[in-house]
DNA sequence: TATGAATGAGATTTCATTCAT
DNA sequence: AATGAATGAAATCTCATTCAT
């Protein structure tokens, strides 16, 4: 959880490495916590722009004070969560196994995908407000474009033996990535009624068909 | 173009309906069109929070004033344009021919696609805007939602003979709108770098492969 | 109904009076009525303040541009009226008669209160609003100052053989004012519960007791 | 003082009292206070609608923050002021003891009017800005009309052996209330050029002739 | 390390008045 | 004589950020 006083900010500081500005007493630690927890919340509920410093303070139980102890502004706590998430999304596309059109390529395909379903479930929130325009176009855009992109990179380079999209797979494992991305968006906003189960079975099956036809 | 002065809405006055709660005139009826694009461009590029009625104001080269002889506030207007393209998705929705699994069917399938991506050209930002968390979340959610269902089964209708996703077609249908919209958002947002055609042959290619298989 | 369109005032003008700066044809009287009688009836269910300019042209079922061709500002609409009611509240006093310690005084008291009663259902609002805290200070309160001093004079004139209050009769008089006054205000404003007859008898009553003590 | 920043009020906190949304402390005490003083001052010198919130802040010498860090908005403010005006009449009221026909009755009478005035003194801007039409009518008003109905059942309560008003007693106090009310806004508006005790002895002479005749 | 209070820049909104037809 | 549209100054209100304790 990148958190510094500083108001330009070392780039690429990450949660957990060892330089902070300030070294955390358990209190600290567990204030930071706090804070980020209700960030996450806060940015779920009312999306980037209406969340005030002020909601983020209530849900911790804490002061306006205490925030601007651990984060420059409202931000510096989005880049700390962003910045989480990024890693994460980093670490799951890396844990992809070979696509294969088997049943066990099939098998990996949903484990992987219920992965992201719950790394979805626990940051969907910071995930979302990603999209909201004009948080700061470039810096924000940028990462957001990276994970993107490197979540792509690794679908289209774990997939073998690809019959249907021959002409431009890296596109079509945007287009699927955007699909995944954002089904589980409507999922966690309501627009869909469907089980859990059955979620991931269609999410499966639709990935699988458009990779290697039907089954 | 929905615009009324009222705080509580005319649900369903649409853009061109006479039964506005003020007749206009010919010029009012130019200062009202510009505003509305006044607001698509803004809305475009600042984000529907970011968005100040000053900023749309100077866009439209008018005043304050006059801004409020039409619309209540910005979320007013966002609300004449979220109507305006809640309609036309609609449409769009309806000119759906079926989808087999031949040539014809694919063809038909390419025209909606680049149907799709020209709208959102257009109104791209106002889609954006729209998931945008908490716009008041109720309203604009519920309209939302209502939209992609519509889409999703409009879809979902279209579809004969369809081997792949037997479990939970709708589902599935709502997958791929997922997709579409996404991918689309992509395109606009500069995160794809492809061009025209190859996005929309990509993404026919998957959402026929993800229907019918490889071709 | 004093009109004039200059911005500064002739002072003294007078509803009727031959010298107006427009003479109107049957049109403009009629619009120049309706806009007076609209004025009443927004200063009345508004306050003065709270009167915009828009809720009176609604009510006169006319335009903003009119209303300005007829009056220099809403001021200047407030000051036709209360000049009128100037008049009126004059115009009462005088036919104030003698008060004496007799059935007939009574009588005579009874009849006058119920002349203002009336006066008051018609102008309660011009007279309330008066009343109002700085509608220009200066001028409408000097007005107000001197209607209530003509009147409290009046009736102060009219009393013979007040055995009562002996010390101060000008100021006894200008208490009796205020209760009449107000006590309509009450009843206009539904403070007070009771039937116009029974108002009338008790107004009669305490201000008759007070005078000549006990019938 | 009620002081509150939630729109929804909580009726009937009251000055001083310890339920308050925010515990102040004292620093806090200390602006709430000035802030209350400093809407007497100015809705007592321009009236309800002509006072600004710039105005009570400048004169506080705070900032229009803070000034919405205690309440809502201006008419938050004046609720807070009201409902402690309320509060003192209420306890007024109570304080009148029983008016005979005596000399007692009569220096009761006098002792209970002077209270009345240093309390019309202190509070009289809020009690006129009252009666300003559409402080949000149904709220004040029915507070206005509580307070004036509670004044007027003491008055009659108090009374013994009222041999002038035998009809409608309680019409009758309410009359007087008219009366004490309106005449001590003739003399906070300088209508009145008589000295104090003057004032006192008149309103004293002419409620009690009114109740039992003359001396 | 924590906090309640204060701040003020910037955004929104209102409305009396003017203008062009 | 009448009107719909436009204007902009002035008011309200919000909220990220700083400060004093």
């Amino acid at each position: 959880m990148a958190a510094r006083k500083t108001a330009t900010h070392t780039r690429g500081a990450r949660a957990g490495a060892p330089a902070e500005s300030r070294e955390l007493r358990a209190r600290g630690q567990r204030t930071l916590r706090t804070l980020l927890d209700a960030g996450i919340e806060v940015f779920g509920t009312r999306g980037y722009h209406s969340a005030r410093v002020d909601d983020i303070v209530k849900v911790a139980k804490t002061s306006h004070g205490t925030f601007y102890l651990y984060f420059a502004n409202k931000e510096d706590l989005f880049r700390a969560l962003a910045l989480d998430v990024a890693d994460e999304v980093q670490r799951l596309a890396d844990s992809l196994g070979p696509l294969t059109p088997t049943p066990e390529g099939r098998a990996e395909l949903r484990r992987w995908l219920e992965e992201f379903a719950l790394l979805h479930e626990r940051y969907g929130p910071v995930i979302r407000a990603w999209t909201e325009a004009e948080i700061d176009r470039s810096e924000f855009g940028r990462l957001g474009a990276d994970v993107l992109g490197r979540f792509a990179t690794a679908l289209s380079a774990r997939i073998r033996k690809v019959p249907s999209v021959k002409a431009a797979p890296d596109v079509a494992a945007l287009a699927l990535v955007a699909m995944i991305e954002r089904f589980n968006y409507y999922v966690l906003s309501n627009q869909v009624a469907a089980d859990r189960d059955i979620v991931l079975d269609t999410l499966t099956a639709v990935t699988y068909a458009s990779l290697f036809g039907a089954a």
